[in-house]
DNA sequence: GATGATTTGTACGTATGTATA
DNA sequence: ATATACATACGTACAAATCAT
């Protein structure tokens, strides 16, 4: 005997390929789900503290609960998102003491990942590295500051791939990943788009040098720049925690 | 029109209880799923490559599949199964390249937080690292490979709370955990246990003294011995992939 | 502090996609 | 190659917990 249930196998059809132009292969609404959202995340469309709950993005979707479940688990496992049992979900909300630690561990990642690819990138990954360093100096020529994010961004996974380590750079990016809502006002602060390119360039320079020593300290000294930046930019805006 | 539902309300409460003595405030049931087939997988119970259907294991705990479901999405997203949409689940199972990437990632890791401990600890922390390090020297006598393991354990987890760095240090513990139903031969090649103990000795003797680099180059090695040996005993137990 | 509204956690049914005979 | 079997993906229902009043 089947209920009258509601209307059902033709809404969600014609919904699903409205949602979004989700290019890459996500062949079920959980996964088209987790992606959109964590691109509304980190493009800080939905700021740190934003309560997420289950219901209104499953109408967003044209969706059920149960995919949007998996999507915020799936975040939250990525740490874009909190999750407090019978609480629901908010973005990810970091005390400044629980961000320095993660941008110490971004320096230091990232300054394993710049010591591991001078020694192993191979001459074309060499090359393709420097034409990647020419187009951020024309982004700094024109303050495009946005597009020096892009290339900035480029410029850092090209030295992931370097390592030749897989999972060395799927790590170093999804914390990345996880990091860029806080990293919003990066390139806003006086100068710091040419001083970043700056110490691009003695970087790559000491790279293609092949010293791995020297341009490890760079990156962490680099990164470590970035990271107080933003701390100092914008302390008072994250959650409670003190010094 | 209440259609007649199976039993319910009745069963689950009865079963929730009987679950699993779950110690953690564990408030919900796929939280409890979670961390019972966590527990398998590092123990070796379940091990590489052993299929896990919702159903079965639903039918294991006394639940329907949706907490199951959730449980698994979590532990693919901690890297211990792996999932295949509208294929099921599977316990993670590792090729060698990539297990040999991980390994590198977890030496640089670890060989950083023996840098970082060493110029951060505190007094009291030399102190109970030192206490660790003769337990695991009474282990050592009596050859007892379990216990060590457990000591063993201890001592890295010591080091990388020495970093004072919370982040780093949930970092480095999920990839040990991650990284352990594949180290279960770890201690029984030779003499390996007493070379291992060794190894702590040297590094624990530059960790207080204060020589950070070279504790980091320790610590290094270390890893890496743990890991080759590791690849070699069982190099052909794993996936596919050459070399 | 108690009550009602809202939201999550779980159970269960159906559809779809994958694998197998 | 077609059909069958099976496991997952999603939708829906209900109960319990949280919060708002």
């Amino acid at each position: 005997m089947p209920m009258p249930l509601a209307t059902n196998g033709t809404k969600d059809d014609a919904v699903k390929r409205t949602v979004q132009p989700v290019p890459t292969s996500a062949p079920t609404l959980s996964e088209a789900i987790r992606l959109s959202l964590a691109d509304d995340i980190t493009s800080g469309r939905l700021p740190p503290g934003t309560e997420v709950d289950e219901q209104s993005v499953g109408e967003r979707f044209g969706a059920s609960r149960t995919p949007v479940r998996e999507a915020l688990r799936q975040l939250a496992s990525a740490g874009l998102v909190s999750l407090e049992p019978r609480r629901g979900a908010r973005v990810a909300m970091l005390t400044v003491d629980r961000l320095s630690e993660m941008f110490e561990v971004m320096a230091e990642t990232e300054a394993l990942c710049a010591r591991l690819a001078t020694n192993r990138m191979t001459g074309a990954e060499r090359v393709a590295l420097r034409a990647l360093h020419q187009k951020s100096r024309e982004a700094v020529a024109g303050r495009h500051v946005h597009r020096y994010d892009e290339h900035n961004k480029d410029f850092h996974l090209a030295i992931y791939a370097g390592t030749h380590n897989a999972f060395l750079a799927e790590h170093a990016a999804a914390l990345r990943l996880r990091l860029s809502p806080f990293r919003r006002a990066q390139f806003q602060g006086a100068d710091r788009l040419s001083q970043s390119f700056e110490e691009h360039t003695i970087l790559l320079q000491q790279m293609l040098r092949g010293d791995g020593e020297e341009a490890s300290r760079i990156m962490r000294a680099h990164m470590l720049t970035a990271g107080a930046e933003y701390l100092n930019v914008s302390p008072r805006e994250q959650g409670s925690s003190a010094s």
